[in-house]
DNA sequence: CGCTCATATATAGATTACGGATATATAATC
DNA sequence: GATTATATATCCGTAATCTATATATGAGCG
């Protein structure tokens, strides 16, 4: 998994979002840091709809234009969890050794 | 910066290793769960290289076969300092959320 | 009224990192 | 004699991502 798809995972953790809400919450929650791409997004979410870590919440027609809104499977939170857990590990492989004194 | 590229920087932080000396290195801190391919680990070095993130310490040739270290520039390792943060800061959004109740 | 920006989804094309396979070569172990 | 560890290197395929583009509406501005 690379940080783009992690961070589309992790905009989802409280609650059901759609497209264009989880590129939002991603830059929000990052402090302004991730921008996703609408191609990466898209692209992400029907890769990790196949892969099950993310299924369609809802699907409505707002104003003529398809709007659909994606939540984390059981899977899929797990899967975060795990590569949240591994990300934290690697960091603390550098941060824990020199990044003791300033 | 991708997984594998973090590794073999972080292999580097205390001292100057070969090739395979890196792919060693990586496997042991992170208790066996990094394995490099060596598709991955010499390419990525010519890559780092040209980055100016690491550069060649020794060039030495033992019984025949060439045997090059490299070791961490300056730049390679504040680089791999900013990168650690950026892991652990997108580790703590998940945690700090779906660690607390299951 | 026309322009731009935010909202919203989607696809095509190019790039890049990475993994697996393969090649080469020696020393040690079984 | 065969396999494993050491050691470097290249080729090729794949997967994820980015850029650009297309489409469509509503809001706000001048």
């Amino acid at each position: 998994m690379r940080e783009p798809t992690f961070h589309v995972l992790a905009a989802l953790l409280d609650g059901s979002l759609h497209g264009y809400g989880i590129i939002k919450r991603a830059h929000e929650l990052s402090d302004g840091r991730v921008r996703l791409a609408a191609g990466t997004l898209y692209v992400a979410l029907d890769r990790l709809r196949d892969a099950g870590l993310v299924e369609v919440d809802r699907e409505e027609v707002v104003e003529g234009r398809a709007r659909r809104s994606y939540r984390l499977t059981g899977a899929g939170r797990e899967a975060l969890r795990a590569e949240a857990e591994r990300m934290a590990a690697a960091a603390r492989l550098v941060l824990g050794r020199s990044g003791a004194r300033p």
